[in-house]
DNA sequence: AAGAAAAGGTTAAACGATTAACCTTAAAGA
DNA sequence: TCTTTAAGGTTAATCGTTTAACCTTTTCTT
């Protein structure tokens, strides 16, 4: 399929110049006669031709573009995340390609060998849940990777952005305890992951400056979508655990839990509160509106492209940024 | 930000071959010494070589990447079509490039313009309401792009897949009429585009087919999210257009009529029925359960990478496709 | 008016692969 | 045994840019 294009080259024969010429017309990047540029920028217009991208490319020896990794499947949280990343990337003369490794550790370890060819200058990684041990070859090449949302702290020298999941988790579980709760059930989404971790630190800590038990049976994994998220909260209601608070990570679980909540005739919040996270568009229109701690999608998202624009500029370059979270209070928690 | 990066030439030295030899080895397209590629090899891992893309692209005039073009603010229709097509994408070992022209005319074409200089090989295009007519140039020049979603009759030559739209607007709409309404709104996002004008003629021939007056003022824009969904049913209600049904072309702003028509103390289906456009996590469980029509996000998404791989392996393919609808029945139409 | 500096161009060497064409040597056919 | 064919490698051209180095010619400086 060779496509047949108008090169720098069809350009300068055109206009009776050099190839150089061409090229310092397009990047003015030396002084050119007015009368040169015009001749060169009108047969441009012409032929409306591009310099081929693979060619700068590999001369420059980057290629203005950033990868985005993702692995789980994406909540509005993380959609609106992509979305200022890709934003972000515009802004900067970047662009964006994405992938969603789902989960798979084994495609995610594929997909970061495949970048790393010279195809983008950076990722920005939020790693699956699986053994990241390979990011150490490339971290020790030094090629620009930047952890988003989640992070591996057995990895050194790769930069992050996260919420500060611990307080997040505390928080959320000290406000559950300030109505009274006592049994409180923690759904999560995917084991092993910091964010995961660090919530659940942060509301051992919770249970502990209130003097409550911290009962293993409480906390439990769904998956990551409505039904997971009602098979969760049935099992939780069903066991002898007498739960009477929620705290579940994930928007489309709180759907669920919610949904299978009324359908065994419990009432919200009244037998059971419920604290969700990240905010979305049906969160104050279910019945009832649903109490979300909240982490700034749009914010992560800009301030790890910037730090992935640092660590390109600067392969030196090292910083944990912790962004902290905010709580919208409605009825679901039983303010 | 010059990176050492082990080449071509590097391994080709080390293990005492030729540049040619390691390019066989790669990419199997000569018959090689078990020892010499053995050797080969190990020299790859050792120094975790990588072939360039850049350099490769260059070479073989293709990129392996497509782009995929988007206008709106993505609902969850348009998101879970963008991981269809990534998927799609890294099935038949392709890239995906994620750009979001926010409804910007200007920035689209300009987009359009920076990705036909060999950036990718073809381009998913779900068009802006703006004018599309530069697209003329690309479509001589057999640059591939596919049309999703929306389209432009005006633009030949571009291959297209979308809902059939006409039909679903007019399944819509009769399934309300059945229901006894008369006064029926319709609420659409974006004017002048394709989506838009074939639902609408699919509402005016259902309410024809029903000697069923046409009244202009129940057609009226929103503002894609929440509250614009509000403010449109609002509008629409306070109103002397005695509005009984409710036709809404986006999820979040049927989230946000509902929850504007609960707060005017109306009962929905009673006073106001509504069916709304797109399956979300939440559909089921709003109170009353909403009511559908829904297009399939990811058939959608696969058969349009598909359309794109044609268009790019042939120039001259063309094709219209247009997928059925379904229809997802609740409580909030009325049955 | 002489010398220095600036303006406006050009040449040619990269960048890092792929691949047709060529060259040996070994194996197979007759 | 002689000729053909296959196997295993190499050389060098090519893809389309960028950019340092070089060369004229014009314009300033003093």
């Amino acid at each position: 399929m060779k496509k047949e294009v108008t090169t720098m080259k069809d350009v300068a024969k055109e206009a009776n110049v050099s190839i150089a010429t061409v090229s310092h017309v397009i990047n003015n990047t030396k002084n050119i006669s007015k009368a040169t540029r015009m001749k060169v920028m009108s047969v441009i217009e012409k032929y409306n031709y591009k310099p081929n991208y693979s060619a700068k490319t590999l001369r420059q020896q980057s290629t203005k573009t950033a990868a985005l990794v993702i692995s789980s499947y994406p909540d509005s949280f993380v959609t609106e995340m992509i979305f200022a990343i890709e934003e972000r990337a515009k802004e900067m003369g970047y662009n964006l390609l994405l992938v969603n490794t789902k989960e798979n550790n084994e495609y995610e370890e594929k997909t970061i060998n495949l970048l790393y060819s010279n195809l983008v200058d950076g990722i920005l990684l939020s790693p699956t849940s699986g053994d990241i041990q390979y990011l150490h070859k490339y971290t020790m090449e030094k090629f620009p990777i930047v952890m988003i949302n989640r992070y591996e702290d057995s990895i050194k020298n790769i930069p992050r952005v996260t919420g500060d999941n611990f307080q997040l988790g505390y928080d959320a579980t000290t406000h559950l305890v300030k109505h009274g709760h006592k049994n409180i059930g923690f759904i999560f989404t995917y084991p092993n992951v910091s964010t995961t971790a660090d919530r659940i630190r942060g509301y051992q800590q919770a249970l502990k400056q209130a003097n409550l038990p911290f009962n293993e049976e409480l906390i439990i994994q769904g998956f990551a979508h409505a039904d997971g998220g009602a098979d969760a909260a049935r099992e939780l209601l069903e066991k002898e655990t007498k739960v009477t608070a929620l705290f579940i990570q994930n928007d489309l679980m709180t759907i669920g839990a919610i949904d299978a909540i009324k359908k065994l005739k419990k009432s919200i919040p009244d037998d059971i509160a419920i604290i969700g996270f990240g905010e979305f568009s049906a969160s104050h229109i279910i019945e009832p509106p649903i109490t979300n701690v909240v982490l700034p999608p749009e914010t992560i998202g800009k301030i790890a492209f910037d730090t992935l624009l640092n660590k390109i500029n600067n392969p030196d370059y090292m910083s944990h940024i912790e962004l902290p979270h905010s709580m919208t209070i409605r009825k679901s928690c039983g303010c």
